[in-house]
DNA sequence: GATGAATGAGCCTTCATTCAT
DNA sequence: AATGAATGAAGGCTCATTCAT
């Protein structure tokens, strides 16, 4: 139990200041313990980091895993909502992956290797499929796979700057959806393709709200 | 000199580490300066870390108003150009930017004052010009506009990922080339009517290189 | 205990050095803890130096308080004598105020309040007392009400300065007993009228050693 | 020219925060030159320190040697009236030689050497002409003799203190010359026998303003 | 398991001092 | 003679970490 405040504690301020940056009294005072028992359970800071990141992207590999079996024409629309809806419900873990990449922080072989590099192929993998017929030049599908990383992480990465420019708040339920629309919308405008035809293809402008 | 050498080895570590990561002695050494000699420049790390932000700000500033006085088809694109050629001499400056949105900074309003605001009302403005006609919903605008942050800084904030991931480096001109053309490929993608007729209509896989 | 060695340690440096010129790991290595150890108890250097001064001015207005029930002829006597064997017990208190009044510190007005305002007046209005008889004009009183502060006080703050003129040690029981018998010898020459008659009247040559 | 502004300047901070806690950088400030040119003048700090102290105390010597010729019942009022004069048109002096005390600095055994040991003697040895007939033992004649310098020296060095206490200003010509009334009103008092039969005894009362 | 106390290392900043101009 | 620029050496303070309780 005090394990589990201390990590939520942790990714809070770690998503904040990064490694380097993060005070280990301010993640003791936010999980309201003393500083000494967070010893107790991590060796050092930078293992409390890692402990944080591996409990961030470990659900992201699983989420990726369940789309690895099926595939099919609203695969990639399932995964993309279903990634945005997983973020929505995490806000700290885009800033906590976009500072370890900007920082160049150590963790970042195993991130690529755990969770962009299987999401690249997947996603790619899967748009490959339809190449024949896409009107997408295939050298651009990995900086395709890498917008929908922006389109997804990097809204919620930037929420705090996006806050300051909106009037309402990014994570609300209103916002989020509003974005996974969007995004899934974007998809279809560019591969109208991937589309089944037994599918009704919906307008970019349906809303649900 | 000695301040030019200072602004430029700061800009390099606070991209890497943010405010509070950042040490004044890296950025000495990077310099080439003891680290008292920040401190004739500049009274206090905050306080350089200001002045870092605003020589990145700044041209940011300059090149939306260069945009601002015509309007017209192609001005959207030579805007998403020109940025993203801006960026990429300047490596550093996205993540500057997603690092002190992501710790929420003080720097933030300013921020979002001075360069986000002017430039979703810039273009959100210009694609309202055609929103009759748009097939999208006017209230994805927003989302719209800051998902071209993305694509442009958010692609040079993520380069040490991306590094990580592919073979090739970000950051050279043949990727950079390629983003571009993706970008703006895009926006033909999402805003077919916006293209003028005299214009010939690229096909997203023209290629430069 | 940690803090007391501390709170010693620092009125000794800071009764030789001032707040300005002490130094934070002189005291600690007086004290026998690291010098991180003292902000385990004291936030700043200022805040040490104030518990400090508090920890000196206590005594002394509960020493002041203590005549200021009773009056009469030898009150102002004993007070003189209680004063003297006080801080010859404390020989760094005198030098700690005779510091903060020439360095013109900001604990100055407190000083003020609470012990030499209450001291003059009580003095003062002892003296009163026989102001009628007495041959000094009543301005001077506040002069002579000082002068009693620096033959008390004053005498332990020169005392290295005393050391070096002197053969002996300002601080010995026989120098501290012969001060006293000078100070009260001289405050009998002043106001003879205020020796009571029942009393026998000591002269200055008497000698207790 | 420089090196006269530079000395005052330095004077002024050293009195109120002594060698270790005053800065050269708020000496020059004070003096209106750059830090850098008090080193044209002075090789280093202590050296400075040593200058200022220097040209306070020569004519403290000075003033002591006019008086060692000529002896005489009034000659010991003349020289407490003197003195007195001298450190009130040297607000700084006795502060210096007060903190110079305080610290047990290195310029100490000078300042004992060369003013106060003269000073005592010179005192005492007057004092002990009349020793034969006076009431006080002879063992207290060092105690009046630094009495005396508690009543010049102390007066002006704790001139702050008393600031905060008094409404007036201690260093007002009014309030010195009060003080001087009050420290030869207290000598007769103390040794009637020094006054001669020829020179009109004026009551401690007498007032000059 | 949890913590108050303690500390070595290091950080930001200041300071006395030097030197080229 | 005077100074702006530069720096090695602290100085105050914080931090990650340890340990006895």
């Amino acid at each position: 139990m005090t394990r589990q405040r201390i990590l939520a504690a942790a990714e809070l301020v770690f998503a904040r200041r990064g490694l380097q940056g993060a005070r280990i009294r301010e993640i003791a005072e936010a999980a309201g313990v003393n500083a000494a028992t967070i010893y107790t359970y991590y060796r050092s800071k930078p293992l409390l980091y890692e402990a944080v990141l591996e409990r961030g992207v470990l659900p992201l590999q699983e989420l990726l895993a369940k789309f690895t079996a099926s595939r099919g024409a609203s695969e990639a629309e399932q995964l993309l909502g279903a990634t945005i809806e997983h973020l929505a419900a995490r806000p700290q873990l885009s800033r906590l992956i976009y500072l370890e990449a900007i920082s160049e922080g150590s963790y970042l072989p195993e991130l690529a290797r755990r969770w962009l590099r299987p999401l690249l192929e997947r996603t790619v993998g899967e748009l490959e499929i339809g190449s024949e017929s896409s009107q997408w030049d295939a050298s651009l599908f990995p900086l395709m796979a890498t917008a929908f990383v922006h389109l997804s992480f990097g809204y919620f990465a930037l929420a705090p700057l996006l806050r300051e420019v909106f009037a309402g708040d990014p994570l609300s339920e209103e916002w989020v959806a509003r974005q996974k629309r969007f995004v899934i919308a974007l998809t279809r405008q560019m591969f109208p393709e991937m589309s089944g035809e037994g599918e009704r293809r919906p307008s970019p402008s349906d809303r649900s709200d």
